[in-house]
DNA sequence: AATGAATGAGCGTTCATTCAT
DNA sequence: AATGAATGAACGCTCATTCAT
């Protein structure tokens, strides 16, 4: 099989990736061999290193990957009209991309905060990605000020890494507990909040 | 050979679990080989698996240890007079422990978390240590409720499950990012909860 | 297509052929991959398989060119007019010709010579040219017979193994050491003949 | 099996280091796989490993003890009576270790020049060991000088250089063609040497 | 004839665990 | 009760070779 296009090789990496994706959040990281991911991808050991260097790098990856989907919504999280609106929206999100991508982002997404612990080319970009939303977050801080809808005197990026805090809290308790729902977890957040905001 | 040896032999489990423990949190679970873990007890291997049938056993045991601490605070967190308050003591147990026990746990729960996705023996202890605390802090909103500084018709036990998400959410920051501080964390928690609440 | 189709694939082996001693003289034998011979060769796996069986092949090929160079002198051997001015002569040849072919020949012959412990067809071909010039050696052993320059008890086969050890002996000491000269080594020779012969 | 003397630890290196000498010395170093190592041993590969860092130090160690026997006759070769005695006491010894042994060191020998072109950690102390031979033979050449048995012009660096040569070139010839001894290659020596000496 | 992506057997090595002493 | 040398299954990975295009 001679000369493929670029296109393929993408494609080829992304099947890789997904069935990397698919053992880990199934098995953790460490659990997973090589062999199994090579099986789930339908593939040869050789293949396989041909498109990543190794396991190594295909835990960064899916770790990259289950943290990039955030990436969409960051235009959305800066209009937000008030805090819960923006968690729902966000915890929404987070609970609805499992089908699409083919495993639970947020399973991953736990998996890698442990991995970060030990593995700065894991805990870098998942801390980059988040340091993006809630500067984005932040954002919406300021706009809530500026309407009068929440203290002027409050520091927008204090308030931001508490919303921020609210996505890892609610997939903690869906991962370990998984009595969670994106919608009674934003009521509840209302509640708390003083009913305030329309969202 | 009763009492005095049974106190040697939980001694001796303190002591490799806590040798455990500091490596776990230093290096992950599964970057720390029992080698390792057994030179930082400073004992044989043998003396090692006397105590613990191995290595899961260790794993298991310092997460459920990491998390343990959390049950002395359960009556103040009952009596709190506000989330932010409730909130602050929490995270400010949870930051200072670090130096009393020799271990951050915060490091060990975040690995318990990712290892909780495919080891029940992990997932299970942690998750009914965190549902007793999502209990007391149900009790703690029903005290508010009932004190009229919060809406009389939210579900206390989806309060409490965001009050509680709240402890995960800095945890994941404080070990990722590295610039979240309890006090500030609460200072902007009472802003976004609308400044009600005194304590 | 006969002849220039011919005339073709035997530039193509030679290319390859030097492609892979040039590679073998730098890193030996085997810590030279195929993919670093294909990358040398400029040219794709396939075409390369199309030229040679395989590594093996590719290694017996470069061993006996190595050692095929020394066929060139073997008339001017039998003719020597004295051990020193012999020894002086292939020494000269062995030290200069690694610029014309573009690789060491020394280096690649002391590499067939581990290899030839464990593979026949390394081992053979080699010994074979081997076993010609010690033969052409016998020969000019016996014209100094003839000559009266060395005494005619003397096996000329046995001499000729002497003198043909000579060669692997500057070699050795040229790849390992580095510290020898054909013109050196050819007058510490004369100086050990007795100064006999003044070729 | 606790706390061992360092005897014993000894006793297993070379119990190792023999069964990989052997296998190198049968099938080269890159042909033996540490499984057939470790089955030489007659040990697991745990226990191999407990000994010895991988595949590369028992290579590095076994070239190195290959060489090393020839350290035993430093002080007869200074003494040496003449060249061919010299060197027919070298060859003797050489030819005579492998049954002591349990291999042929000249096997090994070879392949370690083979591996010594690209590996620097078995080149150098062959390298090493190489010249304190050599410095040794040139002590000799400077007695056969003083003597008067020797061309006083002669450099002794040189001449020794010569002498040493010959070993390889009898291993050489040894391990490919087989077909020399090392009293008749002496003998062919004395020939060469104009007769001159007792020895 | 030429390509190069894909193959897969086999490699060197690790490490949780055992058990003779 | 304690030791630590020994075990061996399983791992991540390489690379000579093939074959569909």
């Amino acid at each position: 099989m001679p000369k493929v296009t670029e296109a393929h090789r993408a494609e080829r990496r992304e099947q890789i990736l997904l069935a990397a994706a698919r053992c880990f959040a199934r098995d953790g990281f460490h659990a997973t061999s090589m062999d199994t991911v090579i099986a789930e991808a339908g593939l040869s050991a050789g293949a396989v290193y041909g498109y990543y260097r190794g396991k190594d790098e295909l835990i960064e990856a899916a770790a990259g990957r289950a943290v990039e989907l955030l990436g969409d919504v960051l235009p959305v999280v800066a209009a937000a009209p008030s805090p819960a609106a923006l968690v729902e929206q966000l915890l929404g999100l987070v609970t609805e991309v499992a089908d699409r991508l083919g495993f639970d982002p947020t399973r991953i997404a736990v998996l890698a905060w442990g991995e970060s612990v030990r593995n700065p080319r894991v805990r870098e970009p998942v801390a980059r990605a988040y340091t993006a939303i809630r500067a984005h977050m932040a954002e919406a801080v300021r706009h809530w000020q500026r309407d009068g809808r929440m203290a002027a005197d409050a520091d927008p990026e204090e308030v931001a890494k508490v919303l921020f805090g609210l996505l890892p809290g609610f997939i903690v308790q869906r991962q370990l507990i998984g009595d969670v729902h994106p919608d009674r977890y934003a009521a509840a957040l209302r509640a708390l909040t003083g009913g305030a905001g329309t969202g």
